[in-house]
DNA sequence: CGGGTTGTGTAATGACCATTAACGAAAATA
DNA sequence: TATTTTCGTTAATGGTCATTACACAACCCG
């Protein structure tokens, strides 16, 4: 997305690498939440110092949108469970059972970086976070509409509900096997709903 | 609780009630959550100063787990639906659906205080509504037990997890019909399940 | 009325917060 | 080499945070 990656510019260029920085501001963000991660920290984890910091990305809210940004490009992998023509509760309950894993993968960074950040009142980054939570599960509803399924919209919010509720179990420590469980629950009663509505 | 709260004590008599100042911060840390609530925003609320306010509760955190005491004995009713005797799968759906009905009741203080608390860190308020949490639980497994479900623990988690993905999406602004469906929707899903497996 | 006891108010404490002004340093072009 | 352009560092800004000395006020018991 950024322009001229490659060309040169003309003044002295910059000392670190803003894809590496970036990164690091996501592992923090997602371990300690927006509010809980300062400036301080974030110049320290990348290694620079504030000015270089603010220069380089405008503020700390810009900043965590271009760390949702990252995320929701390298983690989120939607598109690898909504193919169209698969079967669609089944591929729902893939969704799930990856959701499970991946949320208790790092024993830091537990949950979603995305979810647990959509809650936030009317702050800017809260918005960002809502607004990408928001496009996934329609993404996920279009994807349901496209099978044939009844009632997409019902459904999506079905498994919207369970990606949250597994991304804040994940927060509370809950390991990986439990989480599994849960998300396999789920995802029979995608099965078992689907069954007894045709 | 309260030992001698007829007799009057020594000194100058406390100019406010307790009580209410635990009611009012409760509603300002279910509004806002604990990090966003300053103490000068509850000293301001109940309508004292800070060192009234220490003076009476010890710090903001030993304030809070009032506040978090105060709401699970007051807002949250599970004794009304875990009775012994009472079809199990259908006492958890009556649970679900009224936590969807009462995360959604007032448009300010959406979601469950003591869930939306329970992700924090090592704080000891957040370890505080972890403990709650994981004793209301514990009381839902037990029932499940006593009524001979196959894996309670399972089941449990199941309902938990719901109930935090309810909480989550009410903080995110969903309205109680849409919180409704997804309530009904993972209620349809015990029963299913109960079915399946008898 | 007066000493003991306890609550309340004013005002301050030190720490951390996000953000930036000013200046020196480094690399490109000319 | 001289100039331009941008970067990095030091140090400070004004703000908010939770918490607390200190002095005064209100009540009980004698």
């Amino acid at each position: 997305m950024t322009i001229n990656e490659n060309k040169r510019p003309r003044g002295r260029p910059r000392g670190f690498a803003l894809e590496a920085a970036v990164e690091a501001g996501q592992h923090l963000f997602h371990e300690h939440g927006y509010e809980n991660v300062s400036v301080a920290a974030l110049t320290e984890a990348i290694g620079i110092t504030p000015p270089s910091f603010y220069a380089a990305f405008g503020s700390k809210a810009a900043f965590f949108k271009e760390s949702l940004r990252l995320y929701s490009a390298t983690v989120v992998p939607l598109d690898r469970f909504l193919m169209p023509g698969a079967a669609p509760m089944a591929a729902l309950g893939d969704m799930l059972r990856a959701a499970a894993h991946a949320y208790t993968t790092s024993s830091q960074r537990r949950g979603c970086l995305i979810l647990e950040h959509a809650k936030a009142g009317i702050t800017d980054w809260g918005i960002a976070a809502k607004q990408i939570a928001g496009e996934n599960r329609s993404r996920v509803a279009e994807f349901l509409d496209d099978a044939g399924i009844k009632a997409p919209g019902r459904v999506a919010d079905y498994v919207a509900t369970t990606m949250l509720g597994l991304s804040a179990a994940a927060r509370e420590g809950w390991d990986e096997p439990r989480l599994l469980a849960v998300a396999n629950t789920a995802a029979e009663a995608l099965l078992c709903r689907s069954t007894l509505e045709e």
